[in-house]
DNA sequence: TAAGTTACACATACACCGTAAGTCTGTCAA
DNA sequence: TTGACAGACTTACGGTGTATGTGTAACTTA
């Protein structure tokens, strides 16, 4: 081979499309999404910032990338389940991705991605409330509701600054007392249930998801 | 009263912070969110971009602000008319006034505003379920369910681009058969349905809705 | 009425942002 | 060897939020 290349000063990674978005969801990951500059991106991956746009072309297709990850995280639902556990693992793909990415319900907001990920994926829920016997009216019912329910509750989870029982109990014994008491008793009565009851997120988001799988069955039952 | 001021050359209205912060939600409810800076926003109201910081600590506080018209836009529920139906005007106001500042729901997820606003809306809605006779802890539970609900579909409805059943047949129309057919035929199945059932984002809303509604009244009269 | 204080609009300046445009360099094909 | 080309680099421009300092008009107090 005659002479090696031999690196000789720079045994620079060759960059690319998915390296620079891997890196970005890691930078927004544990710096935030604003946070996330081109300038600190490339410094990040030990480039310019202008090296970034011979692979992306702007940074909203940058963000739109990184939106693809998340969504890619996704697991698609397994018809031979049942449609309820199908639907009950699905919601809870969802809303880890959603907690494992904390600025992605702040992103999927403006950016609307019907790739082909996002459409193989509502292709595969509704192919399976379907096939479960969901008249294809319910399943376009049953998808709104579930995904309004599962996007709702990943935006409170990420906007509440408590993610332990732990930190709850400590924001609510500093803040509580101050606000409410008489002026908010009920907020009163509930946060102190809430402690009582070692409180936690997942809970309450089954909680949810199963009155909602109910109503949907009773409604594939009846008609 | 001697000389009476008269406004030698500049007539200024006296600025003050809500008149800036509605500006800013005016501003940003026709020129969209992206748009709203501190130096535009001054031009609109006549006046310097450093001007503002006296009336606003921030951009920050000034996001605040908006977010706070936005909740104060939204009516407390009426506990005399019974449980359900004030949830549900609550549920109707809520996303009424989402609609009506689409950048809202952006906003929503980083400033969290434990504000007064925020805190009576929360007793109000909290005491509504308590007097119906819902438990503490059921109270609870039905308010992160109808929340999360709303505003979950208040982002898929600001995300979707078409506001009326015209605007999605035209979609449909144009970008449907490209995509679908064999790939997606369960979206084509569901697209098609949509369309010929003039399809409206408040019939989605209310089937929702009463789903959850209904959920909720079999919990409150069983336990 | 005079002096002092305050409120608030203004101008300047700085660091950072996304990115258009052009240049330099190392690798591979002919 | 040479030519093409990919891709990292440099420079520059107009935008952003905002720290800092100045000027002025309106009120307060003596």
């Amino acid at each position: 081979m005659g002479t090696q290349p031999e690196p000789s000063s720079t045994p620079r990674t060759p960059l690319n499309r998915e390296r620079v978005v891997r890196a970005a969801v890691a930078l927004a990951d544990d710096a935030g999404l604003e946070a996330l500059s081109m300038r600190r991106l490339g410094q990040q991956l030990g480039v310019e910032a202008m090296s970034l746009y011979n692979h992306v072309t702007n940074k909203d297709d940058l963000l739109d990338g990184m939106v693809d990850v998340v969504f890619s995280e996704i697991a698609l639902p397994v018809v031979d389940a049942g449609w309820r556990t199908a639907m009950r693992e699905r919601a809870a793909s969802v809303r880890e991705a959603l907690a494992r990415h904390p600025w992605a319900t702040g992103l999927m907001e403006l950016r609307m991605t019907y790739g082909p990920t996002t459409l193989r994926h509502s292709e595969a829920v509704l192919d399976c409330l379907r096939e479960a016997g969901f008249s294809t009216e319910n399943a376009t019912h049953a998808y709104w509701l579930l995904d309004s329910y599962i996007y709702g509750f990943a935006i409170q989870e990420a906007r509440l600054p408590f993610g332990t029982p732990e930190e709850l109990a400590e924001m609510a014994e500093s803040v509580l007392p101050r606000v409410a008491a008489t002026e908010y008793p009920r907020l009163n009565e509930a946060a102190a249930a809430s402690l009582a009851s070692g409180y936690g997120y997942t809970d309450e988001f089954e909680f949810g998801l199963d009155l909602i799988l109910d109503g949907l069955e009773r409604l594939r039952s009846s008609g």
